[in-house]
RNA sequence: GCCCGCGUGGUGGAAUGGUAGACACAGGGGACUUAAAAUCCCCAGGCGCAAGCCGUGCCGGUUCGAGUCCGGCCGCGGGUACCA
């Protein structure tokens, strides 16, 4: 008998699929389509267990299409541009270029091992100038059709380093290398017109039936469409030229209760009144002192100043309001104006008495309105309640119907519009960064914004930049910056921004379909491999990324790059979750914590140590694997010690696919100890092929077909952790089974099929040794056999007032009225029952009885 | 702050509104073995001698019946537009 050697089994079997090309993707019209996709990763140097289960995910529903008969493309590529590159040139020295693709170069190798079905012949990197080159036509095209545009939007600026930081580099208001407190400063930047999609890409949400419920709740919520009442607040004296200030509310039910008027920091009346008023000036600039990101915006204390200004509210000329700036609105949502409403809104309420404004009494309310102290009321959206009509005195209405009619009250009346507005910004994609896309323009002082000639492209990024001062060394670079115009041909400037990297990964899907097309795409392969059939990723991606692709994929159909059945990319959409780790930590001598390896840790009776001194270790729970935290366990490790088809098996068993799964050596080990089981059970079984045992094979086919079923339908669904425990079922049906040889191989041939998608190394191996027919890959996948599916007599478990106290067993078929007789008839129902009669019965034909008592 | 999830034995988890804990890990017991490893078999939510009672983060509701649906909390995680 011989042993269950991963190593040999997976370099054989990887050596025949490659020689067999079994993964090459090319258009065919014999069998349907199937695009299986998972996000690209990022190449940070090493892969790690969350991409293992990841591309083990999309393998196994590959595999899965490939046996039920489909034209499989399952492609893999590198969003290689970003931060990090840059980062890490900074720190170490040499090229962004060169640590990219050397870290590609090692992922790549880690990766291969896993025995992945994907066709490596349509690899590309996000960076490399055929890709991004490309990308740049499509902005051309873009840029043709309107739909890019340069507008004045602010960054996070470090001004001793001077440079422009990502949020992620502002730590507590402060530059993460410099230390100094960040401004904000305003560039004029390219941007994405996705706004101008807000109503389409949001109604389009409705038909992405196969997306998770909870992405799709996401990406309206973020499209955020809200119906409101735009209107004029009158100035009682014109200031710096505005007579008045304009002002969006969805809650124009509320108006009675204003009390104060809320302008931005930003709005242009609170930028004018800086001139005249120091005190003002040096508030906004304190404002403006806080990163730009909406949490920290929405987090920070709220602050107000007074102007001086008054308005005439709308209703009333002779009720006059002050006018504060306030640094919790923003300039980018509705007008940059609000009124505050302290009754009904707990923010306006607080703001109200920090600085001693007047509170209007509630004038909502479910029963009688009570004075309003420390908690503002807010009536839930659907119930009904009082509320003072400033026309017709006091109705009852939910709070959308008061809203509706005062919308409709102030058009009719002419002193307000009904205006629908959404939350979605349009996108900027100015990066003033070196290791990105280059946009593809150049400023002119004659021609102004001069686009580049398409054969001119790629814009290559120089290679000659350093990285050991501060900034874009793009700036910085005159051969490469100072460039003739190709409209007008005078000296000119290059646009030194880079592209966003959300927008190389927003079509590399369509690029997969023939990316060595000449063009962005090549519009018969798109048409035929679009849309992608399944994609998989992280649930981090459920806004950004995915919003950004279903408005590229429609811009791109727009410049006829894309089919128009294709403005929807992704069919199917599966978001899964994380790998985690325990975490292993002790103290140094102050008490700083120090983190350990899991390979570095012993378990001893007493708990955990640290092998080399034995020094106590504390265990922390489980949480995201990360560098920082050591908690990482290295996918070469594991499939050295125990093979790709053990780490593939365990990251699809031990927990569901969309929630988190702590890697565990016990789990590891466990998987392994299954794998070697079934090797060992198909090696034993060559022996005595031919013998039947009539009862005991039908038994065994009984079980066989039953786990074809649940494995197929787990497959479908996603629910791999389900179906390897049938596998795991089965297996043991299989090693108990006195059933002829004939049948018990027939049984493992299956075993080895259902088990080809998660360790398709080892099931080619079992399915050889087996006779079976060329390869397992190839094979059809089998098909359970109705027949055997259906049991004679089922079990119905016996209720009385919903608690469980007996069961019958009953024919399959029997009718209502005899369960219902059977079940009464039972000792705990009798003795229940005491001699008298039941209330009621609740017969679920063939799942439960339950008697009322 | 706001939006979206998640919470079940010692552990990972299973369960179309219908027998809570499948399958697996760790644990206990046994078989085989000179012994160990490997393998195989059995036990196992908690309390209780038992009958039985309790039990899916907490509180409440709908239902003949709730882990599952609804409302309110608590805790943890993801996103929050320049991390990818």
């Amino acid at each position: 008998m011989s042993r269950y050697t991963p190593a040999e089994i997976e370099t054989k079997w990887q050596t025949a699929w490659d020689e067999a090309e079994t993964f090459r993707a090319t258009r065919s019209d014999d069998k349907p389509k199937y695009y299986v996709l998972e996000m690209f990763p990022y190449p940070s140097g090493r892969i790690h267990m969350g991409h293992v289960r990841n591309y083990t995910m999309g393998d196994v529903i590959a595999r899965y299409r490939i046996a039920t008969g489909h034209n499989v493309l399952h492609p893999m590529g590198w969003d290689a541009f970003g931060m990090p590159a840059e980062n890490a040139a900074m720190e170490r020295g040499g090229h962004p270029k060169d640590w990219t693709y050397g870290n590609i170069a090692d992922m790549r190798a880690q990766m291969k091992p896993l025995g992945l079905s994907i066709d490596w012949s349509r690899e590309f990197a996000t960076c490399d100038p055929e890709y991004y080159g490309q990308q740049q036509a499509l902005f051309l095209d873009f840029l043709e059709k309107g739909l890019v545009y340069r507008k004045n939007a602010t960054v996070n600026w470090d001004p001793v380093d001077m440079t422009v930081l990502a949020n992620e580099q502002v730590i507590d208001g402060k530059g993460w290398r410099s230390g100094a407190p960040v401004e904000r400063r305003e560039l004029t930047q390219w941007f994405f017109k996705i706004s101008e999609y807000s109503e389409e890409l949001l109604e389009a949400i409705d038909r992405l039936d196969n997306w998770p419920d909870k992405v799709k709740l996401m990406q309206r919520n973020w499209i955020g469409k809200s119906r409101g009442l735009q209107f004029d607040w009158a100035l009682t004296e014109p200031s710096h030229g505005h007579e008045t200030i304009v002002v969006y509310t969805t809650r124009p039910d509320t108006l009675l209760g204003a009390s104060f008027l809320g302008i931005s920091p930003d709005h242009p009346l609170a930028k004018a009144l800086e001139a005249d008023n120091p005190d003002l000036a040096a508030f906004n600039a304190e404002c403006r002192r806080t990163g730009t990101s909406e949490e920290e915006l929405e987090r920070a204390e709220k602050k107000g100043f007074d102007t001086g200004l008054k308005v005439r509210h709308p209703l009333d000329p002779t009720w006059e309001l002050p006018v504060w700036v306030a640094n919790f609105i923003l300039m980018d949502y509705g007008t940059g104006a609000i009124f505050g409403c302290p009754a009904h809104d707990q923010r306006d309420l607080d703001f109200c008495r920090k600085y001693d404004l007047p509170v209007i009494d509630t004038f909502l309310a479910i029963d009688d309105p009570t004075p309003v102290e420390a908690e503002a009321f807010v009536p839930p959206k659907t119930e009904k309640v009082k509320w003072i009509n400033h026309f017709t005195g006091i109705d009852m209405a939910t709070g959308q119907d008061a809203i509706d009619a005062t919308i409709t009250q102030a058009e009719r009346d002419g002193w307000g519009t009904g205006v629908t507005k959404y939350r979605l910004r349009d996108w900027g994609l100015s990066r003033q960064r070196y290791w990105g896309c280059p946009i593809p323009v150049v400023h002119c002082e004659a021609c102004g914004v001069a686009p580049e000639k398409k054969e001119n492209l790629p814009v290559r990024l120089p290679e000659d930049v350093s990285f050991d001062q501060p900034g874009n060394p793009l700036d910085r670079h005159p051969t490469w910056r100072d460039v003739p115009c190709p409209a007008c041909g005078a000296p000119a400037k290059r646009e030194t921004d880079t592209m966003d990297t959300f927008v190389d990964s927003s079509w590399y899907f369509a690029r997969f379909t023939a990316p060595d097309a000449e063009t962005p795409t090549r519009m018969e392969d798109a048409a035929y491999w679009m849309n992608v059939d399944q994609y998989i990723g992280g649930i981090e991606h459920a806004i950004l990324h995915l919003l950004y692709s279903r408005f590229f994929a429609r811009a791109m159909h727009i410049c006829g790059h894309l089919p128009e059945s294709a403005i929807e990319p992704f069919d199917a959409l599966f978001t899964q979750g994380m790998v985690t780790h325990e975490i292993y930590v002790t103290r140094d001598e102050k008490d700083r914590p120090v983190y350990h390896l899991p390979g570095d840790i012993e378990w001893h009776e007493s708990g955990a140590r640290l092998g080399a001194t034995g020094e106590a270790v504390e265990v922390i729970p489980s949480a995201k694997m990360s560098k920082s935290k050591k908690n990482v366990v290295d996918p070469s490790d594991i499939i050295e010690r125990y093979g790709a088809d053990t780490a593939r098996w365990f990251v699809l068993s031990d927990s569901p696919p969309e929630r988190d799964v702590e890697w565990t050596a016990a789990g590891a080990d466990a998987a392994y100890k299954h794998l070697a089981r079934v090797h060992r059970l198909a090696t034993e079984e060559l022996v005595d092929p031919s013998a039947e045992n009539p009862g005991e094979d039908e038994e065994l086919y009984r079980a066989m077909h039953r786990t074809i079923h649940d494995v197929t339908m787990g497959v479908e669904s996603f629910g791999f952790n389900a179906a390897i425990a049938k596998l795991y079922a089965f297996t043991s049906t299989i090693a108990r089974s006195n059933a002829g040889g004939h049948a018990k191989r027939e049984a493992l041939r299956t075993l080895a099929q259902l088990m080809a998608p998660m360790t398709p190394h080892l099931s080619e191996e079992v399915w050889s040794l087996l006779g079976g027919e060329g390869l397992v890959v190839d094979a059809p996948w089998p098909v359970a056999d109705e027949a055997f599916l259906v049991d004679d007599t089922v079990t119905l478990p016996i209720q009385i007032n919903g608690k469980r106290r007996d069961e019958i067993e009953v024919p399959k078929d029997l009718d209502k009225a005899e369960v219902e007789k059977r079940a009464l008839a039972t000792e705990a129902v009798q003795k229940a029952l005491a001699g008298g009669q039941p209330r009621k019965v609740i017969v679920v034909p063939g799942r439960i009885v339950n008697v009322v008592v």
